[in-house]
DNA sequence: CCAAAAGTGTTGACTGTACACCCATGT
DNA sequence: ACATGGGTGTACAGTCAACACTTTTGG
């Protein structure tokens, strides 16, 4: 490209990190990769990489997911651009920070292959991780709890048929707390989102649920939730 | 800086704009500048400028208040980092911006000595900007509608002592509609952040009004408001 | 005394929240 | 038959929205 004229100014490095959650096991879980180089080398650390020329922070972002997750066409959404001074030893080097929502089924890690193996860890047994992955991990925990409460991502986070009672608990989980069954389902229903389907998922000895999809794909903002 | 093995990287152009906002003559204005140089040469444009080494994007936000409308102080928030394409036809440069909220009378442009004298210009009567400039003013203008609905930020609007009616006025300017006056103060004094001061305000042949402070100036993020 | 903005309450609709029991199934 | 999660309704409290007149001042 023609930056020529860019070249009198001092161009910081810019590197991509990706927050990838999933639930999994009752748990909100993230993609985390142990460092193979220095810095932080055998430090866990959000999967993330530089910028290469003529590609979007957005499309390093699609990367690192089809690379480390082995995922396309997930919910991906822009957080912040971090560049505190010394947040990477290296030098001066900003962070444009995405996350990402994934039902855990859609993952594929290919186990041992990869010399940074990710894995997906409970956000909540997490204690310190690289460079200021720890500040974004919370920045992205807090975007995530706000976001499912005026729009309607919670399905990225679903297998497209899914219960109620899943429904809720992904809520639960991500909120951290536990909300009123007939209240939720009375709200949510409400909005209209969601259709009944034919088709019932029973796990062990207890009564059928009904298995529920979203009406439309794709994002919407909603008055409110919860 | 030692950022020696940041040089295998491509790093493209970081840019920071700012959108500054202010409240005058019951409209909602943004700062612009028009350009001195190509490209978008006699074009308005946000303020704005390249990092520099050793800057934090948050750095170069307050030089560009500070040179530009002659503030410090104020608040001051990032919005999002555009990185499409083309959006600068000189290469692949980014733009991490910032959006700040600035009473009027804080504000100190000296007429007509700089290259690229700042202006302030109602949001409603802007046509096209240079960049995606437009886009980000859109973005922005976006985000202070949320924001004033849920924080208490509409405080960096306005005067220390000001009447609820300016303040009501100024929740139409930004949302656009208009409110109903007693829901409106019954509502706003319930949240417990003004308090009445002893003066009081008028002008013209009017019942002067009681003027208001907040009790605490600094951001805080409330339940909800609108 | 007139014009202009300041200031003030009530009602009905809606929304949120708390709360407990029966249902359908597998073992 | 029983254990397990699925599924349902009501009542009270709080919040939101609509609405009109009196007050205080300057001219």
């Amino acid at each position: 490209m023609q930056n020529s004229k860019t070249k009198d100014y001092f161009n910081p490095g810019v590197t991509v990190d990706v927050a990838i959650f999933t639930i999994e096991d009752g748990s909100l879980k993230i993609l985390l990769i142990k460092r193979a180089n220095e810095p932080f080398k055998n430090k866990l650390a959000l999967p993330g990489g530089f910028i290469h020329e003529d590609e979007t922070a957005h499309d390093t972002a699609l990367r690192v997911l089809a690379d480390k997750a082995g995922v396309a066409g997930v919910y991906i959404e822009q957080l912040y651009t971090f560049d505190a001074p010394n947040r990477d030893p290296r030098g001066q080097i900003m962070s444009v920070t995405y996350f990402a929502l994934v039902p855990r089924e859609k993952i594929n890690i290919e186990e041992g292959r990869q010399t940074e193996q990710p894995k997906f860890i409970d956000v909540e047994k997490i204690a310190a991780l690289s460079f200021d992955h720890s500040e974004i991990l919370a920045y992205a925990r807090k975007r995530l709890q706000d976001k499912i409460q005026y729009t309607n991502v919670i399905y990225s986070l679903l297998p497209k048929l899914f219960t109620l009672s899943q429904l809720q608990s992904t809520y639960e989980i991500i909120l951290d707390k536990k909300i009123d069954k007939r209240n939720f389902r009375k709200k949510f229903l409400q909005l209209g989102l969601l259709e009944a389907t034919e088709k019932k998922f029973s796990e062990g000895r207890q009564r059928p649920a009904v298995l529920y999809r979203f009406k439309k794909t794709g994002f919407a903002e909603l008055k409110k939730f919860f």
